[in-house]
DNA sequence: AACTATTTATAAGA
DNA sequence: TTCTTATAAATAGTT
């Protein structure tokens, strides 16, 4: 329901994905409120951001903690009905996870040519080549896009400085001006982005986000626990 | 959207309250499932009818212990009946995995390019280009062998189906030996070695080696149980 | 369940 | 963000 049809899968651009979250997000608490009071339903939406903001809606006459409640059981009778076995289970999300993760590991390493697996065809690396030379590009593009916006910001300073430069110039020849006038605009500091010499979004610093990602791309992540390799 | 609009009330009458939950129950689902698809959000919806049947759906990545541990932290609501002692550990090695499973898919996008997180530093960027460089260039270099071993063993084919067939020559053109004896050294298989048109590490098909890592640079692994995601 | 006339939601653009 | 608008989707009332 838009301009176009849109694919059901993860939106690529940052901007774009975030501004679908926050009407998309608006849009499930309506209709979920819509639907515990048409029907009177229980029902309660958790919805957490990527980055990590919680929005929640819980139906009138009923709570979260009466909601988690009931879910556990109901679905503990129903496990109860077949395998009660949790922890079972949560030793298999762990195996899988280990899986996952030395996966990932290995991707890694095959991604920075690293360490190739002996059975890579002759089509794979073709394709890694490729899909390298695109990430390059992208890279490329944006410390240019950085380096760009730097060298305006600091040939700004400079307009200013030339700026207030001459105005001495033409006082110090001059001096028709009351001093105490010129000095006071001389002193008054210098109003420029914080951005000029610091990271690339300059917002990331105001608002005090941070990712996980902050070490990368030194090295991968040391593990912890040694119980968990 | 319907026939007409509605009023933002309990449906008095039994029967399309009930048509209108199953309506509006799936489309709500339907759009938490949408939600966090598109943006790549943690959420879960969890509802119960007038008559006590659940419902509910959690996006990929995530699990309902997950989330509801995640709102008990940001809540600090005491939400009771959630996790037995015992499991406690488990959950934490879970929780751990989970992170850093979460911070090698970030590396992976932030080293395609594909997603750069906002604090990214110009360093940092200097950096991942030169490390895609060295990638890139160790990637080249390994094409560049598999593809120079794949025209040495194809010249050594040549040269000998070119003594083959000189011979056969001139066993045509002077019919001196025993037709018998140059039959069967034309009929003897040649003997080259299985890579020339294979993989590039030829023992791993002889040896049955099997990484996890064959799909790799595809995409990134898909999970395959849910409740994992 | 199916069918549509309508209402809603929302994608893209400003 | 917020507004606008063209369009896709959801669904109310009906069969």
């Amino acid at each position: 329901m838009g301009r176009g049809k849109v694919e059901m899968k993860r939106i690529d651009n940052k901007l774009s994905r975030q501004a679908t979250f926050h009407k998309r997000r608006r849009g499930l608490l309506k209709k979920a409120q819509e639907l515990a009071v048409l029907c009177d339903a229980h029902l309660g939406v958790l919805v957490f951001s990527s980055t990590g903001e919680l929005y929640d809606y819980c139906s009138p006459h009923t709570s979260w903690s009466e909601l988690i409640q009931r879910y556990k059981g109901i679905t503990n009778a129903q496990l109860q009905g077949t395998n009660r076995d949790d922890d079972q289970k949560l030793l298999e999300d762990i195996a899988r996870l280990k899986r996952e993760r030395d996966h990932l590991v290995a991707s890694h390493r095959m991604m920075t040519g690293e360490d190739m697996p002996c059975s890579t065809t002759k089509e794979e690396l073709a394709d890694l080549e490729q899909k390298l030379e695109c990430a390059l590009g992208k890279v490329r593009e944006m410390k240019d896009k950085f380096l760009n916006q730097q060298l305006e910001e600091s040939r700004h300073k400079v307009s200013i400085l030339e700026e207030k430069n001459s105005l001495m110039r033409h006082v110090m020849n001059h001096d028709e001006q009351p001093r105490a006038v010129v000095e006071a605009e001389l002193m008054a500091p210098m109003m420029l982005p914080a951005s000029a010499f610091g990271s690339f979004f300059p917002e990331a610093e105001e608002e005090g986000l941070s990712t996980s990602l902050q070490l990368w791309p030194q090295q991968l992540p040391d593990v912890q626990d040694p119980s968990l390799q």
